[in-house]
DNA sequence: AATGAAAAGATTACACA
DNA sequence: TGTGTAATCTTTTCATT
């Protein structure tokens, strides 16, 4: 489904990434329209999956998540039945909020949060039992600068 | 600001990752509770901090944002005036999604979303101007494997 | 394609158990 | 601390321009 999307769209879409519980009348004052378009915009682009879940961002320190890695894996096996079983391990653990396939030398790169250090460390061990990776760097976040899910529409 | 979670409020913030557009009485009914005290709870929590920004994920590729880079960068500056400039440069880059200061021998770690390869150049160059670093890799996603905001609670 | 009205549903506040 | 209820606001639908 392809839905083109002109300059009221995106300043819908700006305004629910800012704060996507505001009734559909101020995001209308916003972006200088009314009520009845602005619902079939939305509902337009929520059927074309432009705008997906909603959610609440939560305050993980404050959840007991103390700990942030980046882990960067290097594999010496392309085989397809070895990506589907790590795809599924990685699907697998809540723990993984991020994991992408890389370009270069390094071929993965996730990002873990967990509790402590403590926690990683039974997360890596339980990964490497499942799946055979060749090398695996975790970089340890100490302070988290800047974090949001917004994209620079 | 102090908030003790017990194992509703828990229940309740899993739901509210889940699907956030969901009503109260929705969620009452899924821990088991009703409306005015999950709605009690949900106020201390937002009041607590615990419950940020409520937001919509949208689709990256759909809205033209086609690249997404991992830059590990190292410097040899740890003054506090040179980390404040750093620091003020990533926050107001909006390209900028994440950044961590890390433990180890690579400083900071960022994920930078921008629609192609060029519009990332433009942004290197933007910021290795602004401010002084030693040395700067890019690594490449080509696949988001996994995404997700939600904490493992 | 926008406006306005009207029905259905959700949130917020509060009294009472 | 939870239940029930009532007022207010929001979402959703639909007729009309």
């Amino acid at each position: 489904m392809n839905v083109r999307l002109d300059d009221v769209d995106r300043k819908i879409l700006k305004a629910m990434q800012r704060d996507a519980s505001q009734s559909l009348d101020d995001i209308a004052r916003e972006v200088g329209s009314s009520k009845t378009p602005v619902w079939n915009r939305i509902k337009k682009m929520r059927e074309g999956g432009i705008i997906g879940q909603q959610t609440v961002l939560l305050d993980a320190e404050a959840l007991g998540f103390e700990a942030c890695f980046f882990v960067l894996i290097r594999t010496s096996e392309h085989e397809a039945d070895w990506q589907q079983k790590f795809l599924a391990a990685l699907q697998a653990r809540p723990e993984v909020q991020e994991a992408h396939r890389l370009a270069g030398d390094i071929d993965y790169i996730l990002k873990v949060r967990v509790q402590n250090a403590r926690a990683y460390d039974v997360f890596y061990q339980a990964l490497i039992s499942e799946v055979r990776v060749f090398n695996v760097t975790a970089l340890l976040s100490m302070e988290e600068i800047k974090s949001t899910v917004a994209l620079p529409l």
